[in-house]
Parts: C-alpha cells; sequence; structure tokens
RNA sequence: GGUGAUGUAGCUCAGCUGGUUAGAGCGCAGGAUUCAUAAUCCUGAGGUCGAGGGAUCGUGACCCUCCAUCACCA
C-alpha cells in the first residue's frame, strides 16, 4: 500500500471559484479517487491563501477586517468544492495556527543554515496610504516604449519587464498620490546558492518533460535571491525578531499544504513526521497550473530542502482553460463561477466527465466548447452510456426478479465475451488514470460502451422476449441482459473516480452502497432495482441563462475600474485588436425592397461562405459599380437581425455632415479574407 | 522583443521511435430497428494533415523559413 498527500493549489481568498479553478480541482480529485480505489491511504488536502496586500485592501474596502473577509470567502469555496464533490480530506486556510508555527520553524531553520540574509532596499511608498506599494499598485509611463497607465512591474504595450522605480510620473492606484522612495530592510533567500541542488533536482524526472525544459530556460538566465519579507501593514505572519516585518505570501502559502495535513495529522492520528521528514518513503504531490510552476519547481524545494524537509515526489502542471477557444472573458458571459455552473447546468458530472475527457498529463491548455460540452455529454453520457441500462433492465425485471445471471458455466462463449472485454480494460484504465491520461481512459471506456449498445442491438433482446420461453432463468434473454448490465456496471466501476454522484446512484440501482474499489468488477451475484432515470440531458437553454447570468454579474464589478477608463482619450492596442477587420470581396450587390437607404451586399472572405451585409450607402453608389470591388469589413461584429434578414457585419464608409457615405477600397494586392491592422 | 507550445475532417481530439488507400467520437446524409429519455445499430459523404522550402527510396511525423493561436519572461 502507497502513503501519499495530494495537494491542488491554493485558491486565493479574494475571490469565487470559477471553471478554470475547476480543471485542477477536478483533474486532482479524480486522481484522489482513483487512487483510493486502489487501495491506498491518500490524503488530499488544500486550504485558503490568505495573505498578502489584495486581501488586505480587499477587506478594507468591504469595511470588514481581513480575518472575516477570509472567513466568509472560505465559507463560500469550501461549499463550492463540496457541491463539485471535490472530495478533500482537509481543506484549510494558511491562517493557521499550524501554518504559523511551521512557517516560523522553515524560516529559522533557512537562517540556521545561512540561507537568509537581511538588506536595505529602496521601495515605493504611498505617503497617504502610508503603505509600501506591491508593484501592481503602481501605475506610470513604461520607460522602455513610453506608454502611459502601466503596471509597475511590466508593460502590456511592449511587453518589457522593470522594477518599479524605472516608471516614469508613477502614481499610486490606491490613492493617486505620488508614491515616493523610501528605504527599508528587508530579508532574501539565497536561491542563486541552490542553484545545483535546484538543477539537479528538476532534471530527476519530478516534472514534466516540458516543464523541465522551462526551467532550464530559467536556469539559463540565472536564479536571482527571493525577497520574503514584507513591510507592515502587511496581512501574513510576522518574522520571527523582525518586528513590522512579515513573510511574503508566497513564503507561507505552499507552508499551507504541510499545514493543513498537519491539521488532519491532529484530527486522524496520523504520524507528521512520517511524511514529512527529509528521509520520507511516502510520496507527495502536488497538483497545479503551468502559471505557478516557478513556485513550486524552484522556490518551493529550495524551501523544504534547506529547512530539512522532504521534497515533492512530482509536481503535476496543467494548462489553462479557455472558453469556447477564447480566455474566459466576462463581458462575453464566459467567465463562469462554480456557482453560477451550479445554479443553471446543476449537475457537477457533466462538467467532470467533459474535463476528463478533455485531460491528458501535458500542460496544454484545454479548452470548454460549450456546443461541444452539450453534445458530448448527451451522447456519450445519457445516449451510450446510460442507455446500456435503461434499455435492459426492465427486461430483467419483469422477467426474472431484477437478478442478473452471470453463471459462466452455463453461458455460451459470445455472450461471456462481452464481460471479458470489459474486464480485461482494467488494467490499460489504471495505468491510463495513474498516468493522467484521462482523455484516453474515457475513450476507452467509451469504445466499450459502443461495443455493448451493439452487443445488445445485435442479439435483439426485445425480440426474445415475444417468446415465453424465454422468460425462464438462464435463457438467451436473461443472459443477454445480464451481460449487458455487467457490462455497464463494469464501466460504472471505471467511471466512479470521475462521475462520483452519478456512479453512487447507479451503485443503489445495483443494490450496493457505492462502488469502492476496481475489485468490485468481479462480483458475481447482481441484482438490479427498476430503473428510473438516472441522468436528464443538458439543455442548451441552461447553458445559454447561465452565459447571460455571467454577464451581469460582471456588469456591477466592472464599473469602479471602467470609469477609470472613461476619462482615457486612448485605447490599448488590445482594444484595437478585438476589431476583426478583413479585406472583403463584393461578389453581390442589390437594392433592398422597402428600404431607403439599405443596398445588400454578399462579401467573400475567401473562406468558403458568403456573408450577408446590409449598408446604408444606397445614397451614393449603385450595386453595379460595387460588384467585383475589395472594401472593408468589421468581421466580427455581432450579427444583427434586420426587417430584411441577417446582417453579419459592417462595412467601413466616412462621412461627415455634409458629404458621404464614402466607402474604402484596400489597395492593390490586397486579398479577400486578408487582415487588416 | 526573447523563449516555448500548439495548428490533422463542420466540432473535439488520436496518430508510438518516418513505411502500403490518414483514424475515432460527435455532427451531417441515407437506411434498419423500437428494448431505451428520437436513445441504438448499419452504410455513406467530408481532410492538398497551417503555408512554403529541404533532407530521405519514402513523412502528418525529421530540418529550415513564414503565418496563426496560446503561454511564460520571477
Amino acid at each position: 500500500m502507497r502513503k501519499i498527500i495530494v495537494t491542488s493549489a491554493l485558491p486565493y481568498a479574494n475571490g469565487s471559484i470559477h471553471l478554470g479553478h475547476l480543471v485542477e480541482y477536478i483533474q486532482t480529485d479524480i486522481w484522489v479517487r482513483f487512487q483510493k480505489m486502489q487501495g491506498h491511504e491518500v490524503y488530499y488536502v488544500c486550504a485558503d491563501d490568505t495573505h498578502g496586500t489584495p486581501i488586505m485592501l480587499k477587506a478594507e474596502k468591504e469595511g470588514i477586517s481581513p480575518e472575516t473577509l477570509i472567513k466568509k470567502v472560505h465559507i463560500e469555496h469550501s461549499k463550492d468544492f463540496y457541491d463539485f464533490f471535490v472530495n478533500f480530506d482537509n481543506f484549510y486556510s494558511t491562517n493557521s495556527p499550524e501554518n504559523l508555527e511551521l512557517s516560523q520553524t522553515v524560516y529559522k531553520k533557512l537562517k540556521q543554515n545561512k540561507k537568509i540574509y537581511s538588506k536595505m532596499i529602496e521601495q515605493f511608498y504611498d505617503p497617504v496610504k502610508e503603505i509600501f506599494l506591491p508593484d501592481r499598485f503602481i501605475k506610470g509611463e513604461c520607460p522602455k516604449c513610453h506608454a502611459k497607465e502601466q503596471y509597475g512591474d511590466s508593460c502590456e504595450i511592449c511587453g518589457a519587464t522593470y522594477t518599479p522605480t524605472e516608471l516614469i510620473n508613477p502614481t499610486s492606484s490606491l490613492s493617486g498620490s505620488i508614491p515616493i522612495k523610501k528605504k527599508t530592510e528587508h530579508y532574501f533567500f539565497k536561491l542563486s546558492k541552490c542553484e545545483s541542488f535546484l538543477a539537479d533536482w528538476t532534471s530527476s524526472g519530478v516534472l514534466q518533460q516540458e516543464a523541465a525544459n522551462k526551467m532550464k530556460e530559467w536556469f539559463k538566465s540565472g536564479l536571482s535571491d527571493w525577497d520574503i519579507s514584507r513591510d507592515t501593514p502587511y496581512f501574513g505572519f510576522e518574522i520571527p525578531d523582525a518586528p513590522g516585518k512579515y513573510f511574503y505570501v508566497w513564503l507561507d502559502a505552499p507552508i499551507g499544504y504541510m499545514a493543513s495535513f498537519k491539521k488532519l495529522c491532529k484530527d486522524k492520528k496520523i504520524n507528521f513526521e512520517e511524511f514529512w521528514n527529509a528521509d520520507s518513503k511516502t510520496e507527495l504531490y502536488h497538483f497545479i497550473g503551468k502559471d505557478i510552476l516557478y513556485f513550486h519547481a524552484l522556490f518551493w524545494p529550495a524551501t523544504l530542502e534547506y529547512s530539512g524537509f522532504r521534497k515533492p515526489t512530482k509536481i503535476f502542471a496543467h494548462g489553462f482553460l479557455t472558453v469556447n477557444t477564447e480566455k474566459m472573458s466576462k463581458s462575453r458571459g464566459t467567465f463562469i463561477t462554480a456557482r453560477s455552473y451550479l445554479d443553471y447546468i446543476k449537475n457537477p458530472d457533466y462538467l467532470r466527465y467533459y474535463y476528463a475527457a478533455k485531460l491528458n498529463s501535458t500542460m496544454e491548455d484545454i479548452d470548454l466548447n460549450l456546443d461541444d460540452f452539450l453534445s458530448r455529454v448527451n451522447s456519450d453520457l445519457v445516449g451510450k452510456f446510460i442507455n446500456i441500462a435503461s434499455r435492459t433492465s426492465g427486461f430483467i425485471h419483469k422477467y426474472f426478479e431484477g437478478k442478473l445471471f452471470l453463471d459462466d458455466s452455463r453461458t455460451h462463449q459470445e455472450h461471456i465475451s462481452i464481460t471479458q472485454k470489459c474486464k480485461n480494460l482494467d488494467n490499460q484504465i489504471k495505468t491510463l488514470f495513474e498516468s493522467r491520461e484521462y482523455g484516453r481512459a474515457i475513450r476507452e471506456i467509451m469504445h466499450l460502451a459502443d461495443i455493448t449498445n451493439e452487443y445488445v442491438n445485435t442479439k435483439a433482446p426485445w425480440m426474445l422476449a415475444k417468446d415465453e420461453f424465454q422468460h425462464k432463468m438462464g435463457s438467451d434473454l436473461h443472459v443477454i441482459c445480464s451481460r449487458s448490465l455487467e457490462a455497464f456496471r463494469t464501466l460504472s466501476i471505471y467511471l466512479t473516480p470521475v462521475l462520483p454522484k452519478l456512479t453512487s446512484e447507479i451503485a443503489k440501482f445495483f443494490n450496493e452502497k457505492e462502488f469502492k474499489s476496481f475489485k468490485d468488477i468481479d462480483k458475481k451475484d447482481i441484482t438490479v432495482n427498476i430503473y428510473q432515470h438516472l441522468l436528464t440531458r443538458v439543455e442548451k437553454k441552461d447553458i445559454d441563462m447561465m452565459i447571460e447570468s455571467s454577464k451581469e454579474v460582471l456588469d456591477k464589478n466592472i464599473e469602479p475600474s471602467k470609469k477609470l477608463d472613461d476619462n482615457q482619450s486612448t485605447i490599448s492596442i488590445d482594444d484595437f485588436m478585438k476589431i476583426d477587420l478583413r479585406v472583403a470581396l463584393i461578389k453581390e450587390a442589390s437594392f433592398v425592397e422597402g428600404a431607403d437607404n439599405l443596398l445588400r451586399l454578399l462579401l467573400d472572405l475567401n473562406d468558403g461562405k458568403s456573408r450577408q451585409v446590409f449598408a446604408g450607402i444606397k445614397s451614393k453608389y449603385n450595386p453595379d459599380q460595387l460588384v467585383g470591388k475589395l472594401t472593408v469589413l468589421v468581421a466580427n461584429l455581432k450579427p444583427r437581425q434586420m426587417k430584411f434578414g441577417l446582417s453579419e457585419g459592417m462595412v467601413l464608409a466616412a462621412n461627415d455632415e455634409s458629404e458621404g457615405p464614402f466607402i474604402l477600397y484596400p489597395d492593390q494586392g490586397a486579398k479577400p479574407g486578408m487582415r487588416i491592422k
């Protein structure tokens, strides 16, 4: 039996859990449930990440203490995870006595090992708020490209990175005041001295190949020492013997994994040392997003190494979530919180299934395509998987008192083979789950569901049922339905880590409490209850409503920052790039009956389909003079239903009060479909 | 800007170390069936494997250039 600790990254306690977070928690939870089903001793721990300036400021904004804020968020997060069946053994908080104690222990050991030193640095300070300013809270002009309103760490326009002191005309985004440079003593962790250890460690197989490559890149540019202190006021843990100095949130956050586990040890009488001592034989796995690889693959193991604790066995980084191939967007309504998913779609298993179907062991991003989500869940889960039970259990009930007939010695090989096909996949499924190749596992399982449906179809039990002779125990009818349901049960067991809610209901359908182990597939005396719908389809309208409601939520939140933007007369390059301008060939042009000012244009973007656009240019142009010309189309304008038909875009034209419109023609050489930027 | 990843049928993705007519699921079309929440089964159409060069007897798979998308740059 293996002894394993598994963690997911700590969610920051200043916001709600959203579908992006859930990729990781679901990925981890599936893995943990799988390991538990293999009979291993597994502890899945996590915690809210509660420290840092953003938490402090958010609490202040809401007029409550940071402690109250993180308590409130903890309740919300816990509920979200519970409702998604993310089954932590402990979901704790980094603002805990265990974490305080461990953070201080780690720090003292690092100090003993001569890995800590202090030096004076110069930092920006907000004289009004009387607080040192994190980089993100300073805005100013980029020293390289002179773009205005850039953050203190990097420029969004030219991508330059710099220190906030290099910004031109910096202002504090907290008070709007001009920050002053102020000297302060900071504590540093000598990461530069850990290079050889880290180079060995990161290339020893604890990371995915791609992640290890990434590390090499970072080593190339050399490791700098890590600033681990922040000045008061700061919400966090005070550094021992350093009044007014606090641990930087990223120091105590990963220690939060240990602290959460330590609390669990107290509650469950587990031996903490056995798991965390430097020579521990147990396993430790961190599931993280690729964005925080740096912290987990460099700072964290170095911290552990030089404070005398064990290092992680492996770090599993995953990619980001996009929704409909784009970054989650609040204005599009694709920034979907866990809660709003639950409110509208309700069943968390759908999302768990969809994520599982797309997840693999790499750091590639995964896309939640909502149309795909709908059809995949409905056809895989309802159409083929659940359908097996739905179509065969009726007969078992009607004629055989709910009892399956699985006596191999009295059954033809052709029927036994369906059992074998399902059970033979056992090892492969295990390997795939173990290596986090969930997508492949799902594919294999669904393939077996196909085979089972095929079997049912060719054997046509409904034909046999017409013959009374078939209503006897051990008849072909009995055998066929039994083997189909046994297959269904086997597949359900395979799917248990992915679909805990559904499979627990399936277990009940089989008169079992739950599926505890993959070994349960060998059960022989199986009975079924009367079949009731185990799963309903996802409705398109529910998805649409979820999107709509996600849009609303944001509008309220965005107001403050929007007001700032309104004062600006410039837009960013990103704003401009949102407009998809294309060269379009005017294939057809015609008058629109009943419209005073419109021409109907049929435009070709060289993408195999034409678009219809209604343009208000009749006063100046005849259809004939337009056909064959190139013009400029706003290609991603939301289509609009007009009285005369759907308008799928907009062509550009110039005008003022007295003259116009004058339509735009691109220069010679431009081809239909080219992007204009 | 630098570095890296990705780009295969309408959609989501497989294609191992290069080797005969490029695959799956969904969707679509036609048919079968009625046990099942119009679910299931069979058949079929659909791809110059992002573009262009190159190495090779041969490449979706290797190299180079370009284009697009995404990420990271502490």
